[in-house]
DNA sequence: ATGGATGCAAACCATTTGCAGTGTA
DNA sequence: TACACTGCAAATGGTTTGCATCCAT
């Protein structure tokens, strides 16, 4: 289940994404990138922190944080659900799907017949139980779009994008 | 778009519910579930509170806090993505899809050719740009089905389920 | 009346930030 | 060599908990 070394292939682009994008190369960042491209889990920072401690031992939880949101800036890491100052609430328990800003975190919900038939894959049946099935879109709200005039967060840059064209 | 009030019914279920649960009936969470199922937002408990205390200005964030945890429990409520002790992430650029466990916040992904060639419906750009859809999954995963032997979070009760049948 | 629910304040834990030393380009 | 990056430690902010009081049942 993976034909070419995929992950060793992963490893080269991001070294050439940093590269690329004027970002220094350090031993950490290599670490920490490695164990999250490498891992089936889905670690937080805590997690990832304890992984690659026990390579680079002199690893500070500072420094994975901040590697995390550079990576997530050059667009090579993902964070799991909305952008959140905390988790997040809905009462909704009718069939919907969700949409996500990836800049502000605003959540909509949205209805969608044919999303809601969607069949998932029995070979999922051998991770869990199903209790609910809906689509995540993410993208860019059209508020956040609109020349960033009131982002929901207007001073935390969460590093996302913005970089390079300085 | 509201044919019956579906808030209002939506209200009396919840009543239905916590009288059934044998949990009593507050001021409090009667607001706190109000606002919730009220709106458009898919707030975390600051927000949540913020506008709760508008309309009952001693409640406190502990309350939200405690509410939002009993009505996980109750199944009226459901905290979006999965249950985490931090934010989470992935380097797994390639489309897929996620399982996710309701218990203990374990994640998988899997992939699927028809799920990937899923059609976002329209009226979805309104609300802005489409980076990405996928499907998220919920359920039970099978290490906590398995008479929950070794939950990931063996300590912390996240009131997700538990209760009534001590 | 009476036990569960609330509010307060302190405790906890994840994440961020300032600064001086370190290592990559 | 220079400047970005790291590690440390302190600050910040979300969430939890112990306890005395209060209120829905």
């Amino acid at each position: 289940v993976d034909p070419t070394g995929r992950k060793d292939r992963t490893l080269e682009r991001f070294k050439a994404a940093a590269q690329e994008a004027g970002v220094k190369m350090t031993h950490q960042r290599l670490e920490i990138f490695r164990e999250l491209a490498t891992t089936e889990e889905h670690p937080d920072a805590e997690t990832l922190y304890r992984a690659v401690v026990r390579r680079v031992p002199t690893v500070s939880r500072d420094t994975v944080y901040r590697t995390l949101a550079m990576l997530g800036g050059l667009g090579l890491v993902t964070p799991l659900g909305p952008q959140r100052e905390g988790v997040r609430f809905e009462a909704n328990q009718e069939p919907h799907h969700h949409y996500v800003c990836v800049e502000c975190g605003l959540v909509r919900d949205f209805e969608s017949e044919e999303l809601s038939r969607l069949r998932v894959p029995t070979a999922v049946t051998r991770l869990g139980t199903i209790e609910d099935a809906h689509v995540e879109v993410r993208g860019l709200c059209a508020r956040c779009q609109r020349g960033r005039e009131k982002p929901r967060s207007p001073s935390k840059s969460r590093g996302t994008s913005e970089r390079s064209t300085s």
